[in-house]
DNA sequence: CATGAATGAGAATTCATTCAT
DNA sequence: AATGAATGAATTCTCATTCAT
């Protein structure tokens, strides 16, 4: 009844403001989940985590599905813009594969506890598949198939292998890696095998001359 | 308030009949795991699906993660007999790198339920590295590294990279693909690509004379 | 699969109403624990009892044997403060010995609910006597050993028995009438017992000059 | 159909076997409900202290609760029937309160399983007082008040008391410190104290000349 | 007689979510 | 916008007891 005039206004800040926030809680959120995984990760973890009422959270969020789908949005896109960023600037088509083996090893490696959230709890998700966020993960992924593809036209890379097993072998290997960093800790760095790692993809995906 | 589980489990003395009874609710156990998931399975569920009272349940398992490990346990036993039986005639190294990614990608494919269990919901699980289960699912991936190393002694493979990261590469590869054939359904059938896969795998290790 | 129990309880700050609530939960649930002993009351019937959700109580209270000390806790602590505002006008040692039996006669007899949970649940219970609302039972029961050891020094009691064992006498006359009382409804009111039960506490301790 | 003609002899011999065997499990009860306390007392420990089947105990006993009572049935009446004995032999009047008083105090202390039981789990159960297994703990306690009544035709004893309150001293006493003794282990041997008790109490009760 | 096997009937607790303030 | 308080809805697991063999 007070606010009206400056409603407009107050929206436009608030936007803003309340996109700080989003992110603050899913910070808080991923701190959580980073460490005990979803399903055993309470929303009052969460809100004592973000330093929040267990009530605020809804407020921002629909549900605890949700917040775990958020994060995995807000990180994927980092790293798509960190990738994309770099990206425009390569040309070499053995050089795009080369970046994106090296941007996922380090995000994964920079970012442990989303690693953990998104191999460990996203990966097995079919909601997850469902879900708008999902896209983002997706839209990164395809860059690999779009790498691939693009060596093939240039001849670089064989013609007798289907892009999207290309794309499982990068990802698989990365993913599979990352996991044993994570849940065994070995070995201590997964980044150090950046080069041998691009190196085996692509003795497999060249062709042979 | 609570009590010691030792005082129980006297009954239930092992007898074959026994060992029956516990795969037959292993195997009704499955299909709901396989469905639904581990959190959302419920005890109920296992038991209706297996025809027995819930509280029997309790007679040959300790807990519903029990029942999930024992699962994982009797399944990854099964296929690793398969691959030991079929091994044992087959002598040549790169052959033996064959059967095991053939043996793993059919395996998969021929339990979609239990590929269901193993990848989303006991890839992603800590508890599970800690269980005796897990040591069988170890001495399966093993036979990748042994393969591998046996390939570099007859200077057949690289000696310049890792057994472990020829495992990462094998199982990431394969597993990833075994997902999204569960979650997608596409590929239509896996194995088909078992010879393309061979191929990859060999390009990636094999010395390049 | 379990989780640890600070996680949560940030709510539930402390306030007065908070206090208030709890205390009516108590009253609810010593209703109930009078009635039926403490294994066979259920959170349901206490929650019923105190016209609450079951799952508010555990708002209050970490678990039902919480229920149970905290009822010990809150009416001890009433007696105790009973017992300490008369106490403080009476000066003869051994109307302090009268005040003491009285005192617990007239509060046993007062709280008959309390009393029955106090004598027939609480008091052969291990756990209670690790918990922190023992120390108040301890606190009132410590008062009779102080008034013996005064009138000891005064020279009006015997110092030849240990004040511990004059504590026994006292306590187990009293609880042991009142039992009694509760259980067999005989005889009418223990009240009516406090001179004769003094008479002949006194004759045990005092010094025959 | 087979066993007839055998009948009758058989089952004196048995009868006789049986109560063996009774007597053995509740041996064997005893030893468990003396440490964990009724209700944590699961049937399958009692039967695998007994070293027998789940089921047998059924054969002997009707229920959990009425092993419990048995077992206060059989050693209240071993209690009574050494007291007896010795009784048999006492006549003087004060030398009677004096044996029931030791009498108790050493069946408490050479049984501390079974006063456990008694005074931890019994003694606040309200099915018990209804159960048969009741009377003979009642015989055992009427004979305080029998020797007390007996001292005051003597006129011993002070004509001015009841009893029943003789009794509740008397008994409240001896388990009240019995109660702390095994709940609390002190003092170490409850028996020292005989000759300071049966004089408190002979004070309390005796005439004053 | 003895018992292995099976189970019905709970019971305590947890937690995401809502809503009045 | 923020939250304290309340709860509905589930779910795992326990255990005394029965019964066919």
């Amino acid at each position: 009844m007070k606010q009206n005039a400056e409603s407009r206004k107050t929206k436009t800040v608030n936007k803003t403001k309340n996109r700080l926030k989003k992110i603050a809680i899913l910070e808080g959120a991923l701190e959580v989940f980073g460490e005990k995984g979803f399903e055993a990760t309470t929303i009052t973890a969460i809100c004592k985590s973000a330093k929040i009422a267990d009530a605020t959270l809804y407020e921002y969020f629909e549900s605890k599905e949700d917040v775990l789908f958020s994060i995995a949005e807000h990180y994927t896109r980092q790293h798509l813009d960190n990738m994309k960023r770099v990206s425009h600037f390569i040309h070499n088509t053995r050089e795009k594969m080369r970046l994106i083996i090296q941007s996922y090893l380090e995000f994964y490696e920079d970012n442990p506890l989303y690693s953990s959230v998104a191999l460990l709890n996203l990966k097995g998700s079919r909601s997850f598949l469902k879900s708008p966020a999902y896209q983002v993960v997706r839209e990164a992924s395809r860059s690999i198939v779009d790498a691939f593809n693009e060596g093939v036209e240039k001849r670089i890379y064989r013609d007798d292998i289907d892009g999207y097993l290309v794309r499982n072998l990068v990802l698989g290997f990365i993913e599979h890696l990352t996991i044993q960093w994570l849940l065994v800790k070995r070995p201590d760095k997964i980044s150090l095998f950046r080069d041998t790692i691009f190196d085996m993809v692509m003795q497999s995906i060249e062709k042979k001359s």
